[in-house]
RNA sequence: GGAGGGGUUCCCGAGUGGCCAAAGGGAUCAGACUGUAAAUCUGACGCGCGAGCUUCGGUGGUUCGAAUCCACCCCCCUCCA
């Protein structure tokens, strides 16, 4: 055992991911000794995103203390859809599309975790394993019984689903909480497990989970909840312009990764480096102290892009994230070489190959706009007439518009094929002649 | 069923016959400052390289001309029954 009980409660609360937890006294008495605990993670795409990542670490710095996680891939519940504080039905998926998506999420999980530590090691599991052959009958008699729909409508997480008219929520989402509730049941005979960790969304479901494990098994298990990460700003975080940030690669490219992170705000950072790394809480305290004397750039966001883009992509995928940022936003990009530019597309900077026939009929603001430089070609004109575009380190002015064919001409390609667009300050894109 | 209020460009919200692509604010994008921040200031902000084209719940009408007037329809809110 790494830490008692009480000391790695206290960690988690100094680092602010304690949203809720049953029995508090109890469950730090709990821990005293080595359990086992789970989380949940769905396939619901086949990625998992950095919603999914503060309750993954959560496992694995309980883990390091000691514990042994069980990350329970949702091979059954992503068929079924959790209708937690959603506001619409979710579309269906087939077992096959499901199944394929459970099989990534499981490789991503896998990564995260130590399963090879001795008795503490972790485990995956899937729970179709025990409901993919449940009989509806056995479910509804055995299951079933232990819920009374008279709680469950008024629990705030289909509470709006519920009073809504007309549509409303399918049996079968309203059905979610009892699986849910089955796998902790069924984790705590086949394995002794006694917690269940998720985000604060999942407080009903885990609850849910408490009784059934009581009623059923007789057990006394817990529940902790990690709080939903908040910026300060109001907006809601883990996105960008793209949409969601993924930990698969193919899906968020290491570098846009990093950038996410290096565009923390001052305001969030620090809490950040508490989720989302495992750096002791005291050596970000003294980061802190020390950005706060400095009166230039803090290095806070650096150090949180540099933690979480190692931890998950690896130290290539950090050294490619870190490559391509120097080159785009400390040296000269003339300073680029050949190999240099090939890395850049490899290392996932957003690229296109471009055709130089008809280009000179094509303006720059509509081919910079769907290249996805901007939103609108409007955009790319307000920004050319402020020399705020870029071909090759050359400004393009409002006049070179009608002149595409000019500013692509292969007399200017880098090595003869390479076009590097940079629209404001931090948007880059690649283009090779074709 | 009756009475009243309302539906405007991403959001809030002005506009009640031409000067309206439509005030103001927010969001967003770009510039300056800076730290690839924040705050602040500046510009852009329906679409289009442009001529120009399409908007103000819907349809039809009046008019040289409508977001604004008329008719019908749809939706939302409040009060009365």
């Amino acid at each position: 055992m790494g830490r008692t009980g009480s000391q790695l409660i206290n960690e988690l609360q100094e680092r602010g991911l304690i949203a809720q937890m049953t029995g508090a006294g109890d469950l730090a008495d709990h821990l005293s000794h080595s359990r086992t605990l789970y989380c949940g993670f769905d396939p619901t795409a086949d990625s998992l995103h950095l919603g999914h990542l503060v309750p993954l670490l959560v496992l694995k710095r309980f883990q390091d203390a000691g514990h042994k996680p069980i990350a329970l891939v949702g091979g059954a519940t992503g068929l079924i859809g959790d209708p937690s504080f959603k506001d619409a039905e979710r579309q269906l998926h087939t077992p096959e599309v499901v199944s394929g998506w459970a099989g990534k999420i499981r490789e991503q999980v896998c990564r995260f975790l130590d399963f090879d530590c001795g008795d503490h090691s972790a485990l995956v599991v899937n729970n179709l394993e025990w409901t993919g052959q449940m009989l509806a009958l056995d479910f509804l008699r055995n299951i079933g019984k232990h819920f009374s729909v008279s709680n469950m409508i008024h629990k705030e997480s289909v509470k709006q689903r519920i009073d809504r008219e007309g549509d409303g929520i399918s049996f079968t989402e309203f059905s979610y909480a009892l699986l849910q509730a089955m796998d902790f049941a069924e984790l705590n005979r086949r394995y002794g497990c006694t917690l269940q960790v998720g985000g604060s969304d999942q407080w009903g479901n885990i609850v849910g989970g408490i009784d059934l494990a009581r009623r059923q098994n007789q057990a006394h298990v817990f529940g902790f909840t990690v709080p939903l990460i908040t910026k300060s700003d109001g907006t809601k975080f883990g996105k960008t312009e793209a949409g969601a940030v993924w930990l698969d690669p193919g899906k968020t490219s290491p570098y846009t990764f990093y950038q996410f992170w290096i565009n923390t705000a001052d305001a969030d950072v620090y809490r950040f480096l508490h989720f989302f790394t495992f750096l002791p809480a005291e050596q970000i305290e003294s980061v802190r102290r020390e950005d706060a004397e400095r009166q230039g750039r803090p290095q806070a966001q650096r150090l949180l892009a540099r933690e979480v883009t190692r931890m998950v992509h690896g130290e290539a995928g950090l050294d490619g994230a870190e490559r391509i940022t120097d080159a785009l936003f400390r040296g000269e990009m003339t300073d680029l070489s050949e190999t240099d530019f090939e890395q850049l597309k490899q290392d996932g900077l957003p690229f296109s190959t471009i055709n130089p026939v008809g280009l000179a009929d094509e303006p720059l603001s509509s081919l910079l706009a769907a290249a996805g430089l901007a939103r609108t070609a409007r955009e790319v004109k307000d920004a050319l007439a402020r020399k705020a575009v870029t071909v090759n380190g050359v400004a393009r002015a409002i006049e070179d518009n009608m002149a595409t064919d000019q500013c692509f001409n292969a007399e200017h390609a880098a090595f003869g094929r390479f076009f590097l667009v940079r629209l404001g300050k931090k948007k880059y894109h690649l283009f090779e002649l074709a």
